[in-house]
Order: C-alpha cells, then structure tokens, then sequence
DNA sequence: AGCACGCCGACT
DNA sequence: GTCGGCGTGCTC
C-alpha cells in the first residue's frame, strides 16, 4: 500500500506539501526529509503520514531521509501550534526550528592511533610515541605525550605505523550535577525555591511569577528549581531564557559553579557548527541545560521540564520581523505542550503577568528582603519646569549640584538616557526643514564620533553635510535635543577632571568592549557613566550611589499602550542600580510631568500603586490583559495599489461580536524604503477567537503582488 | 524563500 | 536587433 507524507517546509507557504513515500524508505512522523520543490531540493519534516490511494495528483518523490535525529513531537506540536497562534505560515516557526539542524556539521577530528604494523627503523623517540599511542588522539596531543615533536609522529604517519581517522567530535554534554551544594538561602529565598521544588516534584504543567527587587536574588532561587528538575529525572531538560544582551559569560559562569560544567548556549552569536551540535545533543537526549535568547524557544528537546523566562518582562523577547512571536507567551505555550514547569522573573513583572499571578493562573512567588545590607536608593523628582537646565543644556541645576557632590565623595554616578548618538534631530535654521532618511519620515540622528547623520530605523547615513540638502544654506544646520554623546559633552564641560565614559550600542559594539568597561565601571576607572538602555541590566556596581534620568518623560508620549509601563520598569531598573552594597543611593528623575502616576509610584516606590493605577486604566479601556490586540499591517511602493487594498480590507472585515477594527491609520513609521505602511488596530475580548478573526479576515480578500501584509498579535510597537 | 517566466531600457 | 532589470506567481 503507497503512502503519502505530509511534509512541512521552511518557507513561507500556507501549508504542508504531500510527497510519495518510496517504497521502503518507512518515514516516521518528525523525520527529516529532502524533497523537490520546483528546481531546489530542500530540507522538511514529515508531519503526519496518509494512504495514497485514491489520491489524484501525481505526487513528486520524497528524495531520501536524512540520517539526522528527528524533530521530537512536543517541538513539532509547538510549531503548529506558533503558526496558528502568530497566523503565520507553519514554515515559519519551523524555519526558527530547523535552525540547528541545517547548520554547518562540526569538521571532523584528526585522531592518530596504531595500526599495529612495525617502524623499519626503532628509534627511542619512536619507542615512546607508540607506548604512547594507547587510544586515538589528535598527533599534537601524542607528540607532547611522548616528548617527541611533530615530526616523529608525522614520519611514523607516512611509514604506515601510525593511521589518521577521521572521527566525529563527541556530541553530548557534561553532564551536570545537580547535587553540588548551592549558597545559602534567606529565608524569602528558601520558601520561593521550595515552592518551585514542590511544583516540579507534582510535574505536568505549572507557571509561577519570581517577583523580586533588583538584589534580592531571584537567580538562585530558580537555579534551586533547575538542580531539582535535573535530580529528580536522568534525561529531565530545563531551557533558560535570557534577554540577548544579558547573555554574558558573567551569567554563564553561575550555570558552570552552581553545576560543575558549562551549559549550552544559544543566541545570534554562536557559530554555525556549535549550533548543530546543540541542536543535535538536544534531539538526541545529550544535553540538558540550555541557556539561551529567545529564539532557544524553538530547540528540540526531548523531555523538557523546566523554563525559566528571566527579566521576563524585557521587550527583546518581542521578535518584530520575519516571524513574529512574543517569546515569554511562546514559552508558556511550550511548557504546556511538554507538561513543564515555567518560571518567569522579573522585578518589574509586565501588567500580563502580574494580572496572571492576581488571577491565580500563575503561582505568585514574591521575594521580600534584599541581599546583605543593601538598600534601595531615595527616588527623587526634578520637576523640571520649576529648575529647568540652562538654554541648550540638559541636566538641571540639582542634578548637577547632586553630581558634583557624589564626585566629591569620590563616587560613581550613572547619567542614564535612552537615546543614541549626539543629537536626534537636525534642521536647517534657514528653511525649517527636518533631516530625513531618503522616501522616509524618520529623522536622521546626528552622531559626532563619527561626523555622520544616521537613520536608526533603516541604517541610512551619510556625513554631516555643511550645507542644507534642501535649501543649499551653508553652516545652517542646527542639532536638536540630547543624545547620549551630547550629555557626555555637557558632563566633560561641567566636571573637567572627571573620568567620563559612554555605554550604548555605539560605543559598545561587541560583548568584549561592554565586559571592558563593565570591569573599568566596577574598579571604580570611571566617575560618570553615561548610558542608554544598554547598562540598565544585572551588573553590581558597588561604588555606584547617584542614578540620575535625563528624561524620564521619554516613555510617556505617543499614546503607546505600553508606555507608562515601559518607564516604570526602566526606572525601577535603572534607579535599582544605585546603591547595591552598604552605600545608601540615590535616583534623579527629570520630569515635566511630575504629578503623573508613574512619576508619583516612582517617587514614592510604590509599584503596587503603579500596577493598580495602570491595570484600571487598561481594565476601563478592554486592553491588554483585560482584552487583545493585534495589529494588520499593509506596505507598499504603489500608493494606489496600496490604497485600494487597504479600502478593500476594511471592507473586507468581518463583522464579530466582541471585537472592534481601527484604521486604516498611517502606521508607527509610515514611509520605510519607500513602502507606505497602513495599519490597522484590532481589539477582541479576551473570549473571541482572535486568530480566527484574523484568518477569515485575510482569506476574504486578495493580496496583490506589490502589497504586503503582515499579522502581528499581540503588538508591542505602536509608535 | 528561491526561481522562472515575462515585458521594457542600454549595449556588443 | 539582443542582454537583463526585477515585478508577479508557483512550488506538492
């Protein structure tokens, strides 16, 4: 009897594609196989397997079964169900999934061993390289074993009395002990992590929230939850999500001392052949700790028990282009399709989460006490309309006086502000008119290390021109507003003699310079830091007791769900930087709005009153997580194309109880490469089919080829 | 995602 | 008169 089978592929196709089974090729569900399609030859995996008879296409051949391990059921189940959730193309989540397996194979080793046949001539030198020559090892290992040099053992290679083989690198981990005492617990510690034990010892699926201050020590509380679920089970697996930037081998080396080996890691960074490996130890049941970015989400393993989602609320685990996927609500998604347990941490849980805990889907774990004899630092608001800073100057007059004063008690400062580069818009004195990325509406950011205009959106730049690319004016461009490098400027001007450093993704391009001056930072070499979002992560700066925020407004314009959400857990970061040891910190909150809620829960410390002001809002307004969001994005290059489309989609949009479609509006950036973006914003009560909405709104109409529309649930970006 | 088929500008 | 630009449309 012929079979078909069902081959998912990683592309952006609506559906699987069906292909002959040969006759004895015995193809399993999870198999990977190589199939024709068109002209190419490309790698899929078998999603479920038919009786082909009665069929009426003529079916194209699967090619062969790779001699791979298979992509086990809990990941394959996973990827359907990311693709429906996303209503996505399957092939997506499937691309994020295969990503290992189509990676480079590790080269294989040269090993050099006996092949029993007798040297024509022995020497003592070639005595001892055979004494040595017990198991294969690689001929510079043999060479210093035996006290020989190289050449001894390459002249025994060519006579034949030594052979090269050529031998897979091992692929399995060290395996982790999970015995190996961990520090001491406070007593807020030891109750959170024996809760998690409980849970993992009850099994199936569980979520719980780690709620903790900056300090207070979440990290071995869910390490505690990580040696459990490695004793309890040989072949138990545990993923650990981080947010990208806090991947540092400072995290990593907890993993090796709290284990006794490394973990496997996982993010953009890793090269070709490692990543195979991962991707196979994992299939195959020889890794177990995996601690990666987001996109580790997808990895196949075979008995996962345990997610650990840190810094939970961190907006890097929203992917935004090509597949997009929220990872901290796939890694929920994924524990209950394995029947793990998940962890989330945070000290400034998302209102998603919080409302979870507050509604008893999550067990709520909170963590009181701070380590030692920290304490949190005194927040302070700088209302800056009563003390404004000087014309064409950013730090006001108590900031600074606050700055000089930390100076002179030989302290640190952390000057924090969330833009790059030196100014974020230039325009031209004469004829008004604003620098803009060519067919764009984003302004080009003046960055002077470099004397370049650049365009953070569409990585645009070009040199700062001396005269108006508009109106032809010479020496008529003006900077406006502050930017990192321009607050160092004003800082270096204020505190000659200061040790002024800057941290953002400018001057900061790789793990090596931000470790550089993470340890300058933390051997007191640098008075004043001044930072973006880069330096607000997990690092302890001992020496550290003023925070000041250049402008903590930054957050609240531009009607963005998220908004006041993002500022709040941004200043509890950064203001949880100061003061971390003995030293009592202190935090500068530039505002012109200071009565706002989130300035006032700031204040006064107060993230319940935030949390309940905020969740009232939302509650009022059928948001997030009172209701959902998707967005429906249409770009295009032909305006009109464009715009009969969108007419037509609106049209086109089904009529549902419970949900409400916006638009078309211009979207966030609305000109990017010379595509126009319409969206439209669509809100559902939380009982409504959200993906079927969406999905019988896109089969209603017809995509022209020069438009392109995506589906982004859940958004986060509305600006 | 590739890759081919298909109609309009600068070259041997 | 052709080579080739990438717009549109399939691929089981």
């Amino acid at each position: 009897m012929a079979r078909l089978a069902r081959v998912l592929l990683p592309l952006p196709l609506p559906e699987a594609f069906d292909y002959a089974e040969p006759e004895g090729m015995a193809l399993s569900v999870g198999d990977q196989v190589v199939v024709p399609l068109g002209p190419q030859r490309l790698i899929g995996v078998v999603v479920a397997l038919a009786d082909a008879s009665g069929h009426n296409r003529p079916l194209k051949p699967v090619l062969e079964r790779r001699d791979e391990p298979p992509l086990p059921p809990g990941a394959l189940a996973f990827v359907q169900w990311a693709g429906r959730y996303s209503v996505d193309a399957p092939g997506q989540p499937l691309a994020m999934a295969l990503r290992g397996a189509r990676a480079q194979k590790p080269r294989p080793e040269r090993l050099v061993a006996a092949t029993g046949a007798a040297p024509a001539r022995m020497t003592p030198a070639r005595a001892r390289v055979l004494a040595a020559a017990e198991a294969p090892m690689p001929a510079a290992a043999l060479a210093a074993a035996a006290g020989v040099s190289a050449g001894v053992v390459k002249a025994l290679v060519d006579e034949g009395v030594l052979e090269v083989r050529l031998v897979a690198p091992p692929l399995a981990f060290d395996a982790p002990d999970p015995h190996r005492p961990g520090p001491a617990l406070n007593a807020s510690q030891a109750a959170a992590a024996q809760v998690l034990k409980d849970m993992i010892a009850a099994g199936g699926f569980q979520a719980a929230l780690l709620d903790g201050i900056t300090g207070s020590g979440k990290t071995e509380v869910y390490l505690e939850a990580v040696a459990a679920v490695l004793a309890a089970e040989p072949r138990a697996q545990v993923l650990v999500l981080l947010p990208e930037i806090a991947l540092t081998q400072a995290v990593l080396a907890r993993f090796t001392e709290r284990f006794g080996v490394q973990p496997a890691e996982w993010h953009s960074g890793v090269p070709s052949p490692r990543r195979r490996r991962v991707w196979e130890a994992l299939a195959t049941g020889q890794c177990r700790i995996v601690v990666g970015a987001r996109s580790a989400l997808f990895l196949p393993f075979t008995d996962l028990r345990l997610v650990v989602v840190d810094e939970e609320h961190d907006g890097s685990y929203k992917q935004e282009d090509g597949f997009i996927y929220q990872a901290r609500d796939l890694a929920v998604a994924r524990a209950k399709i394995e029947g793990a347990a998940v962890v989330l941490a945070s000290a400034t849980p998302s209102l998603e989460t919080i409302w979870n805990a507050e509604t008893g889907r999550y067990r709520w774990l909170r963590l009181e006490t701070r380590h030692g004899v920290a304490r949190l630092p005194d927040i302070d608001l700088v209302d800056l309309r009563e003390t404004p800073p000087e014309h064409g100057r950013w730090l006001s007059p108590p900031l600074v006086q606050a700055m000089a004063e930390t100076l002179g008690r030989g302290e640190q400062s952390l000057i924090f502000l969330n833009r790059r580069g030196y100014a974020p818009l230039v325009l031209c004195r004469a004829c008004g008119e604003k620098l803009t990325a060519p067919d764009t509406e984003s302004w080009l950011v003046e960055h002077r290390y470099t004397g370049r205009l650049v365009c953070h959106l569409t990585g645009f730049s070009m040199p700062k021109p001396d005269r108006c690319p508009h109106c032809g004016a010479k020496d008529s461009l003006v900077s406006i507003g502050p930017g990192v490098e321009r607050v160092e400027e004003e800082v270096r001007e204020r505190f000659p003699d200061a040790r002024v450093a800057v941290f953002s993704s400018d001057t900061v391009v790789d793990a090596e310079a931000a470790r550089t001056l993470i340890e300058a930072m933390e051997q007191g070499e640098i008075d004043v830091l001044v930072a973006t979002q880069a330096a607000a992560k997990g690092h302890n700066f001992p020496n550290l007791t003023l925070v000041g925020v250049v402008d903590a407004d930054l957050g609240l314009r531009g009607g963005d769900l998220r908004a006041a959400e993002r500022t709040y857990q941004l200043l509890a970061q950064a203001t949880g930087r100061a003061g971390r040891k003995d030293r009592p910190g202190r935090a500068l909150l530039q505002t012109y709005a200071p009565d706002q809620a989130v300035m006032q829960a700031l204040a006064g410390q107060d993230r319940d009153a935030f949390v309940a002001a905020e969740m009232a809002e939302r509650e009022a307004a059928r948001l997030p997580p009172y209701g959902r969001l998707a967005a429906v994005i249409a770009s295009g290059a032909d305006p009109a194309a464009l715009e009969g489309f969108v007419r037509a989609l609106a049209a086109a949009a089904p009529n549902a109880e419970g949900v409400e479609v916006y638009g078309p509006a211009d979207a966030s950036l609305s000109l990017v490469r010379g595509r126009r973006r319409k969206r439209f914003l669509v809100r559902a009560d939380r009982s409504v089919d959200l993906q079927g909405f969406l999905a019988a709104w896109r089969a209603r109409v017809k995509v022209p080829g020069s438009v392109r529309m995506t589906i982004d649930v859940d958004p986060y970006s509305f600006l």
